[in-house]
DNA sequence: GGAAGTACGCACAAATTTGTTAGTATACCG
DNA sequence: CGGTATACTAACAAATTTGTGCGTACTTCC
């Protein structure tokens, strides 16, 4: 947890995610919606053409990806590279700031599927009660 | 990063969550949706009773509290205590895995407010070119 | 020569999420 | 005694997200 986290914990600037008006409400909703995130994690191995990360993030659409990178892009988190040449080839990868915002999302992610089986052991428990 | 993120990183288990069937999808949804993110958020200071709850989290109705809550409940990050008196009352607290859960959706939402002057600064950027 | 691949945008439909309203039993406050 | 608060749920409506073709202008592979 960096410096801001832990301010955020300590009441800093806390009122700011939670209030309903705050700019970083969008932020989030792009980074944490159903795509985003998936989006992020796959490019945290490097440059990537549509296609390829169409294959690679199992389930997105044309038009869902196409839509995420453009919001991700809007952020700062993405560079697109379109290459001019005929059939077209575009390059898609994370900026510096889009590598940051990526080890947290990676961070989450991982935890999530390391605790996996205990989230699992733990839903049994519930469900037999 | 933890060693099971870097394991991410490093392709171990790569597929999973990329892989449209696998469970962490269910469980990252319950954590990055529009609710679930600010709640988790909310929790961190300790428990909390609903109504307070909904006061902290702007913009949230109650039917989306009470089925946000619901869902982090069977993942097992939420402890609900009814207390069985008329009014109801009812206590919401972080379970421990809730509370690692909760670290990183704070270290990210953290990193997001350090960060909002950068990213703001880069979408003017953008909207120049 | 036909099929497939490229990186999308557009129009429309379906699915999912979210909001709104009303209702519950009771206690506390003025 | 009337209003407010508590922690919800069910029913229904509205909004938002997501998916599904279809078209493009050309190239490479079979």
């Amino acid at each position: 947890m960096d410096r801001v986290a832990q301010g955020l914990l300590d009441g800093w600037q806390l009122g700011n995610v939670l209030a309903a008006d705050c700019p970083s409400r969008g932020i989030l909703s792009h980074l944490t919606n159903r795509w985003g995130t998936l989006v992020m994690v796959a490019l945290t191995t490097g440059p990537h053409r549509f296609a390829e990360l169409r294959r690679k993030v199992g389930g997105v659409s044309e038009r869902m990806l196409s839509q995420t990178l453009k919001d991700l892009e809007a952020d700062g988190f993405v560079l697109r590279t379109a290459h001019q040449v005929v059939p077209p080839h575009v390059d898609y990868e994370l900026t510096p700031l889009g590598r940051e915002a990526a080890a947290h999302v990676v961070a989450l992610v991982g935890w999530i599927e390391g605790a996996l089986p205990e989230i699992m052991a733990g839903k049994v428990q519930l469900a037999a009660e």
